[in-house]
DNA sequence: GGTGGAAATTTGTCTGACAACCTGACAAAT
DNA sequence: ATTTGTCAGGTTGTCAGACAAATTTCCACC
């Protein structure tokens, strides 16, 4: 039996036809090629770009599933007309303004599931969000790495709320930060006692949603979220 | 010069790459391959849905893109471990109780952005919500379709609140109504005046903005998604 | 000038082949 | 007994050629 990602620490390089996707849609971006216009055809490209048309025909296909481009047999690739609409994706490197950007768009969606946690949460839901809490609680006094405690009170929040779309969008958000989370900004963070802050403005949370108070769940966590941000980027600012 | 999209009413047939594709992302949704699993060869693949190999490797490239599946060459296929997440996606045929979660999703975005649109709000923005809004009532006093008008309207406060992932996410969503909302709901809508109600409702996001009431923007926003939710589920329930 | 149809163009699919890489097993050396 | 080297088989990545299907272009014809 084979052993899945049993070299975790790399991941498996970029073929040539994922290559030559980004490099295609950096085009599309960049203006080369505007909404609604034609591409250059396979064999075209394939000249362009010293490749086989398979590469080519690989590289498209994943602009297609993008919603980058639409194909026409017969006829060629072209632009989508309103590109970057038919899925929502961020890019992996942002920038830090890019960055504040991407947080507020977290703090809206936080903030919005509070309020409707408050509102809705069951009695299973207060039992997560308390062993969710008592958890951090637990690694914040052992001083140990909380990251995964925060995940799972955030996820519990969001369960709390009872709207998939929601949840699925907030862990979409999510995992940009704990992908970027590196181990020496929790180390930071420890240090500082910027996490004892942190679990403060949980506790608010855990709080307003108990009382089914959505006012002030939604104030708590756009606190918390908004410190949270400043902390986050503070920290890098050093490191 | 070939004409881009010259038939506009018909959509270009799904080919059999995106068809697998579609197929092999409802058996992971399914669990019929768990996280982390390795999907079956390509040749395996070939056999069981009678297609070529090209045809399959369109199709895994396209789930690769989607974040579901990674592959690594000399082993295999991988489900990723946490599928979903790469990106964020919405089912163009949604039931009437997801359609409810969507609504509510769009909603929290709508008061997000009207309370940032009420903070920073500039002059040129002030001027452009302001022909927007304008628009519409000429619309509704002309009584021709302000689908157009209404979307400029939402286009334009999204660009006050000055985010651009949040305006991207905003225009994400509010396409996928634009497309399910049909002339009939229109006609239904102009006939009973409930334009009417929501062009007061509009009106009372105009004036928290303009004023920098960033409360009362998010509470006219609020109101407005609501009650824009409920007439179109009561539209779609007639027709 | 308008029309019909043949020809050229372009994407979609199939097939075969080889390269690059990984996995597991076995033998050899330490 | 453990480690190392090697090899065979399997799997994905890439290339090349061919034909099918659909569209566009163009030209003879009326």
């Amino acid at each position: 039996m084979p052993t899945p990602f049993s070299s975790a620490s790399e991941l498996p390089r970029a073929g040539l036809g994922a290559t030559l996707a980004a490099r295609l849609a950096a085009a599309i971006r960049a203006g080369e090629f505007q909404p609604g216009a034609r591409l250059p055809t396979e064999m075209q490209l394939v000249e362009r770009f010293a490749v086989s048309r398979a590469v080519v025909r690989e590289a498209i296909a994943r602009l297609k599933t993008d919603g980058f481009v639409e194909s026409r047999q017969g006829s060629g690739a072209f632009v989508a007309a309103k590109p970057g609409l038919a899925n929502f994706r961020i890019d992996g490197r942002l920038q830090a303004t890019d960055l504040a950007h991407v947080f507020e768009l977290r703090g809206v969606i936080e903030v919005g599931m509070a309020e409707l946690a408050a509102q809705r949460r069951s009695k299973a839901d207060i039992k997560a969000l308390d062993a969710a809490f008592m958890q951090m609680q637990g690694a914040l006094e052992a001083g140990t790495d909380g990251a995964e405690a925060d995940d799972a009170f955030h996820a519990a929040i969001a369960t709390a709320a009872h709207n998939p779309y929601l949840a699925q969008f907030a862990a979409f958000l999510a995992q940009h930060f704990s992908a970027t989370r590196a181990v020496t900004w929790q180390a930071e963070a420890r240090a500082s006692g910027s996490t004892l802050a942190a679990q403060a403005e949980h506790l608010d949370m855990v709080k307003a949603i108990l009382q089914g108070d959505a006012e002030a769940a939604g104030f708590a966590a756009r606190r918390h979220v908004t410190n949270a941000a400043a902390r986050y980027l503070a920290a890098q600012k050093k490191g």
